[in-house]
DNA sequence: CATCCACCGGAAATGTTGGGAC
DNA sequence: GTCCCAACATTTCCGGTGGATG
């Protein structure tokens, strides 16, 4: 730790503030939708925006606030991706015992549909869009027609999907109100860094132009705290702009890394063929025979056995959903049935930033 | 207008792990 | 233990796609 850092917490990308900057209609609409809790019935929330918008810790911040006797359940689908791994969570949240492989699905859904009769519960799903790609709407058609429905809340949240995407008769009985959250504007940006910059760093210790250089360059949350702390691990007195600059590329890097910390070495060594080809040839799209390519080399050089290109299809799949990768799909034409695939560049915006007033 | 590109993506098969019942 | 079953990750298999090309 630097000598600047004088409280590490409130830079790290888990820590959850007690208020929000600038998601004040979000806080009433998800209120709104809970002003009974527990009692009659608990709505279903559906919340989507693009990432580090500030989704998952308005979910868990409401996980927080709800009285006691509400049970609360927080899985992150990309990691939890399946109908069964999702119902061992919700499982274990409603019974409080570990429970393991082995039992079968219709065991666990029916002891789940049992507590959730006696306990008002509210699971939050986070990421869905991974477990909707592996067992389709399955598990959210299980929930949303569980006997005491009004006993039980399901939030979903999606970065790719304004509305579930389920089949209707999911969508029916899902009912989910919409909260979207909107991209934070580079005032609002500022404001939380500069909020979590004065909770955690020494005085004086960050120039103004560095935060307004990392508020004009990215909306992501998430991305520029990876930044700003990077930043602070790295510096003795203050924090400059210049400084900030330069770390621009290693801390997108660092982000990336986090969000696919979660995933398989394959998943990274996915990511890494893609970001060497595109590197090199510098068109702008690759194609995905390549990427398997690049991929099956670089298992080669580690002496790992490669996944087949099957595998690695849903793979690329997965960069798609943590949007660090863009995928234009053609279902025919000259090059035949594939993917043109880009690193996604929306958090990294390369023109100088406007100079604050 | 037939043919081809080059991989998409569904479905079934395989091998593994961890149940409960006997 | 042994047997059978469920679920998982991954592999294997393959029909299908539609603009470009001749």
């Amino acid at each position: 730790m630097t000598p600047i850092i004088e409280n590490p917490a409130p830079l790290q990308s888990d820590y959850v503030p007690e208020t929000f900057v600038n998601r004040k209609e979000e806080e009433a609409g998800l209120q709104a939708a809970f002003a009974d809790p527990g009692d009659t019935s608990l709505r279903n929330i559906h919340l989507y925006g693009s990432r580090g918008q500030g989704k998952t810790h308005f979910a868990l911040s409401l996980l927080e606030d709800l009285p006691d006797r509400v049970n609360t359940c927080y899985i992150p689908c990309n990691q939890y991706d399946t109908q069964y791994k999702a119902l061992q969570q919700i499982y274990q949240s409603v019974t409080q015992e570990e429970i393991n492989n082995g039992y079968h699905t219709s065991d666990l859904k029916r002891e789940i549909e049992e507590r959730t009769g006696a306990v008002p519960t509210v699971v939050v799903l986070d990421e869905i869009d991974f477990a909707l790609m592996n067992d389709g709407d399955s598990l959210l058609y299980f929930l949303s027609r569980i006997k005491n429905a009004e006993n039980l809340s399901i939030i979903t949240i999606s970065a790719n999907h304004q509305e579930p995407p389920v089949e209707e008769r999911t969508r029916s009985s899902l009912q989910p109100q919409r909260i979207s959250f909107p991209p934070y504007t580079g005032e609002n940006v500022y404001e939380i860094l500069l909020k979590r910059a004065k909770h955690s760093l020494a005085n004086q210790s960050v120039q103004k132009e560095a935060l307004t250089y990392i508020a004009s360059t990215t909306d992501n949350i998430q991305y520029a705290l990876t930044w700003l702390r990077k930043a602070a691990q790295q510096t003795e007195n203050t924090i400059t702009e210049n400084q900030v600059k330069k770390l621009q590329s290693p801390a997108y890097q660092k982000y990336i890394q986090q969000l696919l910390q979660p995933f398989t070495p394959h998943h990274r060594q996915v990511f890494q063929s893609v970001q060497e080809l595109v590197d090199e040839r510098d068109s702008s799209s690759i194609r995905t025979g390549p990427i398997y390519e690049r991929y099956n080399q670089l298992c080669h050089e580690h002496r790992e056995e490669p996944l087949t290109e099957r595998r690695i299809s849903d793979f690329l799949k997965h960069l798609e959903l943590l949007n660090i990768i863009e995928a234009k799909y053609h279902y025919g034409g000259k090059n035949g049935k594939t993917r043109d695939i880009q690193i996604n560049s929306k958090h990294i915006n390369l023109t100088p930033p406007k100079p604050r007033k």
